[in-house]
DNA sequence: GTCTATAGGTTGATAGAC
DNA sequence: GTCTATCAACCTATAGAC
């Protein structure tokens, strides 16, 4: 066994480029000698580009909702609000903050959605949503569940956003926002979420 | 004059496929033949891909942006916390309900981001996103910059991922949420985000 | 303004030697 | 498992006739 294999070098820097420039954008042969491996080598470990993708996804989201579904089963009944929130929210940010192109990798496949990966998001989350979803509507008996499950698509996007676009935050607020420090992001978007769902219902 | 002119029909069906696939995974050929046209008069009209792009984007963008600039102008001093934030949601969930093709073309090229549209987004937000930061901090004293630069771009993540995922959203609440009506999916929006803002600070 | 034809380059995938 | 070589298809952009 080498220092490190082909196929995982192959997937670190594929996560890389996926999370630089996205799917379509992004082709076999950047990955390739950027990782230094041979062009066939894609083709042998995962079959395929969509294989690649697939791949790439699955190292990182499978642990995430992993830990999503240990910290819903650890909560009380009924669940405080918050840490139903949290228990969405932080086990995503903690993995963005330790793997610097996963920040992107997911918000960006997720915005661009390649045709091949429509029933991927729907087999990875489908579940685990309607989990979330009936674990918020204990926490917060006053609200029905079509607004429950807008909030939570909500709270998704400002998460999704958040990922996606860390430097350009930097950029436009002129370094107000430092999107250095992961836990303070990860607090802030805990607390706008959070103010979202205590909301009692339209405001006219 | 004919009914429809060549170079509006290339810009109604170019929104829909950037809408549809993103910027590098449609490609002129794709375009042209939808369009009925010629594949060299993109080049003709536009100049290049790049070119078509930018169209497809400034034709709906400068309205919204003029009109929420005219919204702005139109509140007191200090603004209600609510009015501001509905003179940014409003005009974008408007023209989107009016437009089938804009539900997802701004959202889907700001999550996607070529490298040729990086200033883009800058000149076309950047003083205007300070201008609602400012206006922001008026309606919402007790909150620093910072908070509010941040709670600016979680709404501004939730309203884009709603605009690009809507009939995701259909599918995965199982009807629970109905898209169809986008006044009420503004509203939803609305409120959430109002919530979000009116958080004192950390919750912890 | 619109067309045909094509230049010049890239892509994903595979066959077959080692 | 890794390599070279290559195929067939696709792409953007342009030159030049009408």
């Amino acid at each position: 066994m080498t220092a490190v294999d082909t196929k995982s070098t192959i997937l670190d820097v594929a996560e890389q480029r996926f999370a630089d420039q996205g799917f379509a954008a992004t082709s076999l042969r950047q990955v390739t000698a950027d990782a230094g491996v041979n062009l066939a080598a894609v083709n042998y470990h995962f079959g395929s580009k969509e294989g690649l993708v697939k791949a790439v996804l699955m190292r990182r989201i499978e642990p995430i909702n992993d830990e999503r579904r240990r910290r819903l089963d650890a909560l009380p009944d009924p669940p405080p609000l918050e840490d139903v929130v949290r228990a969405y929210i932080e086990p995503a940010m903690q993995t963005a903050s330790q793997v610097s192109g996963f920040c992107r990798v997911f918000g960006r496949l997720s915005a661009e959605r390649p045709p091949f990966l429509a029933g991927f998001f729907g087999e990875q989350f489908g579940e685990l949503g309607r989990r979330f979803v009936a674990m918020l509507a204990k926490g917060a008996p006053a609200l029905d569940v079509q607004t429950i499950w807008w909030r939570m698509h909500f709270t998704i996007g400002a998460m999704s956003h958040t990922l996606l676009n860390a430097e350009v935050i930097d950029e436009v607020s002129e370094g107000a926002c430092g999107t250095a420090d992961r836990a303070a992001v990860c607090e802030q978007l805990v607390t706008f979420a959070i103010g979202g769902f205590v909301q009692r219902g339209e405001t006219r």
